[in-house]
DNA sequence: ATGGTAGACCTTCTA
């Protein structure tokens, strides 16, 4: 089973570049963050047509998740427990149904910038609520996979120039020890159980040619519980849409189920 | 030190 995680940032104005990736690459299941639409604007018909089954968290103008499944979707959880306050929609839980069903999180954790602002306390404070929710999942002891834009880059070595991120939320201290804590929790990071190696971007900024001096950072990220990884076969990066026409400023990270 | 791009939407915010 293929399961891909992509930030598209705005699903309609991405429509034609995303079904063209969903055409060639076929997955299975498809996590799509950034959508930017409330559930109403959702293209369904689009993907209803690839044959999918569509679970929407949206929102006006910003954020918005969703989970496309080519079988059924069950047990949809909608937000991210823990304050009921918090009307972002960043996060987005479903069971993939078959013989041997996996639950999935689509998941847009909050950018964070700038740093001296209420933003940053934000990130934090929704990245202690997915490792609470998250250690909640763990127990249930089966397949998981939370896969999203994480907006944290993990190590150096998960920036072109790791220089330029020093005074940024995404390579922050805290915004690192959260992840980790996240990881050390009993997840296994999919890219770097299968693959892991340096200058594996998944995220080239629109400005200042950033994609054509590779000038990326790895933010996209696949964390599996222990009965998912048992099952990971592979992990790859798309790389190459993100030199398509009209393309997000994300690629679409992929990984590979043995169910 | 600044500005560079993209998307939603109404003027500026988010990234």
């Amino acid at each position: 089973m293929r399961v891909a995680t992509w930030n598209v940032n705005s699903v309609n104005a991405r429509l034609e570049t995303v079904v063209r990736w969903f055409e060639e690459a076929q997955p299975d299941v498809a996590c799509l963050q950034e959508i930017k639409c409330v559930d109403e604007k959702f293209p369904a018909e689009a993907f209803e047509r690839l044959g999918y089954n569509l679970a929407i968290h949206g929102q006006k103008t910003y954020n918005g998740v969703a989970i496309l499944s080519k079988t059924p979707l069950e047990d949809v959880r909608k937000g991210l427990p823990g304050d009921p306050t918090d009307e972002q929609a960043r996060y987005l839980e479903a069971v993939i149904s078959g013989p041997r069903p996996v639950r999935i999180a689509s998941i847009y954790l909050p950018n964070g910038n700038p740093i001296s602002t209420e933003k940053f306390d934000y990130k934090l404070a929704w990245m202690a609520r997915l490792n609470a929710h998250a250690k909640d999942l763990l127990a249930l002891e089966e397949p998981l996979a939370l896969v999203g834009d994480y907006n944290v880059i993990p190590e150096a070595r998960d920036a072109a120039h790791p220089e330029h991120w020093t005074k940024d939320a995404l390579a922050q201290p805290e915004s690192r020890a959260a992840f980790q804590a996240l990881k050390w929790l009993g997840f296994t990071e999919a890219f770097m159980a299968v693959d892991g190696a340096p200058e594996s971007y998944t995220f080239w900024d629109y400005q200042a040619g950033a994609w054509q001096r590779n000038n990326g950072i790895r933010i996209d990220h696949a964390l599996l519980s222990p009965q998912a990884a048992d099952l990971l076969t592979g992990c790859v990066i798309h790389k190459h849409v993100r030199g398509w026409e009209k393309p997000s400023d994300h690629v679409p990270v992929m990984i590979e189920l043995n169910l």
